[in-house]
This record gives structure tokens, sequence and C-alpha cells, in this order.
DNA sequence: CTATTTGCAAATAATTTGCAGTGCG
DNA sequence: CGCACTGCAAATTATTTGCAAATAG
């Protein structure tokens, strides 16, 4: 089941007006990348899609994937599947819980709810498969992020260099 | 609003409980490890751990958080805070949409619900900043994967080791 | 035309692994 | 006292970056 057609005309033309609105040149690479992420229910990482433009494109490089990955995203034209980058984080709560995300400085708290525990799901999700949990995350904004003047904010809106570097071996 | 002592308590109890059970060494290291995981809020990444524990055990190595941490997890004493491994997916779906996840091959499906986009979060979620989107990860097995016969599994029940490989570049 | 964007190759950064010595049970 | 565990250093893998050549508008 693929992305109806329709639906995918409707994300390439956002695409090309987004492009021209932002002074963003249209390539070609940056169209059969945007393309391939659009027309796909399979949320690619940056190999897939540099794998699945290859073949139309044999000279595109897998780094132009990731340039324009990244740019599409600070265009508002797609999203990470996660919010939280850098490295894997550990939980030693095992009980069932969920959690607040701040969507600037990755800061993870777990709240417990044994309301959202039970949440009756649409059929959609039904069909996937066997459910075995179900867990919520509220992003947002935490509050010492909030207090921070925004000036001090480096790149765009939600520039992926804003967040915190780590230091080296 | 570190974890409450007893709750830190009742962790490395049932830490000392699963070791011995499984036949597990309990090392000074792998005490300390878990001790941080278990007191902090902080849901730390390796790096953080071992920061963490450097000052009480100097001879600590890096390499042994990681393997300690994973093993945690083989335990079922820790978990990751997020159940995608690999590399970062994108999706370019930017209406108000949720995920199911399968744990076994990271297949990733949305679906929206009206219902889910609304949902009343519960006060410890509002303290914590300001709230922007609420995201819910449904966690289950494909049906693909249901129907594979469990033999074929590689490793222990939640192996790593399980995953799809990805070539070399 | 000319500022962007691309492709390449080399740099980083996170995580994993092989091996020889160490220590828990 | 043996085999699981550790520390080290080197290997892998994902992702980023500097720079000269190519190209959209």
């Amino acid at each position: 089941m693929p992305i109806p057609r329709a639906e995918v005309e409707q994300r390439l033309a956002r695409f090309r007006a987004t492009c021209r609105q932002a002074g963003v040149k249209l390539t070609h690479q940056r169209l059969e990348i945007f393309r391939e992420v659009a027309a796909s229910p399979e949320h690619p990482d940056a190999e897939m899609v540099f794998r699945a433009i290859r073949p139309r494109m044999p000279t595109a490089s897998l780094d132009t994937v990731y340039r324009t990955l990244w740019l599409l995203e600070r265009l508002g034209l797609v999203r990470t599947l996660d919010p939280r980058r850098e490295s894997l984080r550990f939980d030693a709560n095992m009980r069932q819980h969920h959690h607040c995300v701040c969507v600037r400085c990755g800061l993870t708290r777990d709240f417990e709810s044994p309301l959202l525990d039970g949440l009756r799901l649409p059929a959609a999700a039904k069909n996937f498969g066997t459910v075995v949990t179900t867990h919520v995350e509220v992003r947002g904004v935490c509050a010492d992020c909030s207090s921070e003047k925004p000036s001090e904010m480096r790149g765009g809106k939600s520039s992926r260099q804003g967040t915190k570097r780590r230091k080296k071996r």
C-alpha cells in the first residue's frame, strides 16, 4: 500500500512552492530525493533513499542525500521519525510509563498515567499486527529552555546544530 | 527531583536478584553502572554514565559501560528510550499523526486518529513546560514478523543482533 | 553570470570487537 | 582456580564537512 498518487502530487506541489518561496534551488537531485520520501510509506533513512534514487540518478551521492534531507526538514517538508537525536539513552524505569521530551534540548522525563496506558486504539493501528504497548510521547519545550532568550538559538528554527554538542573521546 | 531512595533500593535489589538468577557476575563496575541509570531521572546515554562513574571508578572504561548497558537490557533491567535502532529515518507526512512500530524489524507505519491528537494529559506532563504535540507510538509485532517461525530468531528474546544488519558503504 | 549546490574524499563521532590479563563465585 | 569479565586499542558504521567543479535562476 503505497502513498496515494494524489497525496504524493500534493506533497510535490508543496515542495516546489516551498523551495521557490524560500529561494532554494530546485535541483534534479532534490526533486528525486523528496519524491522518494514523499512516495514511500517506509520512513526511509538516508541510505535507503540513496539506494532508491541510485538507478534513476547514478551520479547522486550519499552526502547530498543527507544534506537534502536536513534541508527538507528545515523547510518543514519532512520530519525525523524521532525527536531524540544523538546517542542512545537508557531508562531503568520498567513500569509502564510515558515520556515528555523537550524538542530543544532533549530533556526527557517520565510520567505515569493509567489512563494513557489503556488507550482505545483505532482499527488502523490494530491491523498492523499484535500490539504490545502504547507509549505516549509528549513533545514540547521544557521550562529551562522556555526561559532562555530566543536570540540564544544559533541556527534556524529547528536547527540540528542548535542541540548540545558532545565532547570528544 | 532525583529518583526516590526507596525506589532506587528496590531497583538495586532486583538487579542483584536478576544477576544471581541469570548466573551473571556481580562486578563492581556493573553495580555502579546500574546504580547510575537506576538513580538518574536523566535517561543517560553511555557517555553520561561513563562520566558519572568515573570519579568513583577511575579505572572503568567506556566500552564496559556499553557492554553492561546492553547486558542490563537483555536482563530486562533497563530499556532504551527508543525502540528504533540504527539510523535516523524521515517522514514526509506533515499532518498530525501517530506511529505503529514493530519491535522486531522496525517497520513503522502512520495512522491518524483525531481522538489521540487531543489527549487530555495528566498534570505531571503539563508541569514539564510548554506542550506542543502529543505523539502516540504503538509498539507491537507486525504481521510479517508474527508469521515468521520463532525459531528463526537468532539471539535471545530482544537481542539487538537479531535486527537487520546494514551493508557497508 | 554568480551564488548555490553538488560530488568527492577525508574528518568526526558513536558504538562494537578481538585479545590478553584480572577477579568473582 | 576456571571461565566470565574487564580494559585497551583498533575496527566499524553513520553522519558531517572542506573544497573545487557544475548548474539553476
